[in-house]
DNA sequence: CGTATTTCTTAAGATAGTTCATTGGTCGTA
DNA sequence: TACGACCAATGAACTATCTTAAGAAATACG
């Protein structure tokens, strides 16, 4: 019940002051959600930014066709939001959905922008983790231009040994832009080399 | 010579007083650099945010095999520089390279960090600035897992009309993900449709 | 203006990745 | 215990994309 792990995560960027801490206790939200829980589906705005403490989560799009696309998973001490859709306050065309039971902690519109304006330091510590976030994005963008689905796949386990034990390939399928079926087949080669 | 188009980009998200506006003149480098010229290079740290006032700049990867991927394209009134190597003061991967005659007005890194200082706005503004731009990548990243090389092509003819004129093919192929080979056979397509 | 260089196109054969149908394993739950 | 849902694996046929090589067209530059 206690925001102590986001109060960890802002002071490993800048220290916060006892007041700065009581402001943001009163904006905070906490929560538990079941696995396949959706904390935004397509067509809803998304009316917060998620920090998770414990649990994982994926963000997809659906097709045309209807298949789904992850565009990211977020684990424990990181954040997850359709920052378009909270922004401009338009419904947003993604889905963010528990893989795993989780435990949040969530920050809505209006309280942000009030946490902004009375804790200005909170525009620094944001603004540098959109950017690094900026480069990891920019690396996976790079990734996906120049590497074939092998060196992706092995790429994401290096990067990622964490999620690539506990999700599901189906789920590392979607997120690289690739088939179950040609992942199988790669693990496949992989494994007899 | 004047730092105008800056002061007037940073004022289209919040208004500048005189005071703030000298500290930044004094901190603002006005360069033009020539067509083919480097302002990045792999090995070299990156030093300066770049601010794009006229021409046109890419932003490429060499992989092992010596071949170019394009991650980005900079036109007027945009940023561009190797964030992940600015701040973490490691050298970069990367080349920025000028591909129309230029001109920008650059930042040091000290100076950038002295401007944040001195006008706390700033950090909201970057913030605001480098939010949009993830979402922008984001938004390329679901396109590059999702669509197919045509797909992509039309979406970046919709999307950069204006790149898709000044740019050769070649480019614009290195920026999908695609041989120009292919790109040339896409467009045959197109037209005999 | 002429020449060098870059860019675009074409096409054939090779490789990477998809689609579809099927099978077997695992797990939660009735 | 059995059932259904989900997940991993497989093979064959199909499609997308790459590679290589060559010539044609466009552009840069002396």
């Amino acid at each position: 019940m206690t925001i102590q792990p986001l109060i960890d995560h802002f002071e490993s960027y800048l220290p916060f002051d006892e007041n700065e801490k009581e402001l943001l206790q009163g904006r905070v939200t906490h929560r538990s959600v079941k696995r396949r829980y959706f904390i935004l589906q397509e067509g809803f705005t998304c009316k917060h930014y998620t920090f998770v403490v414990e649990g994982c989560f994926r963000m997809f799009a659906v097709d045309t066709k209807g298949n789904e696309h992850n565009i990211k998973f977020t684990i424990e001490n990181d954040w997850i939001s359709d920052i378009g859709s909270f922004h401009s306050d338009k419904p947003s065309k993604l889905y963010i959905e528990a893989i795993e039971p989780a435990v949040i902690l969530q920050i809505e519109q209006q309280d942000l922008y009030f946490l902004y304006t009375h804790i200005p330091k909170l525009n620094q510590i944001l603004r540098v983790i959109v950017e690094d976030k900026y480069v990891e994005l920019q690396n996976r963008v790079l990734q996906n231009i120049s590497s074939t689905a092998l060196e992706r796949y092995l790429a994401f386990q290096e990067q990622y040994p964490t999620l690539s034990r506990r999700l599901p390939n189906t789920q590392i399928a979607s997120y690289l832009g690739i088939t179950p079926e040609f992942l199988s087949k790669l693990r496949k080669d992989i494994a007899s080399s």
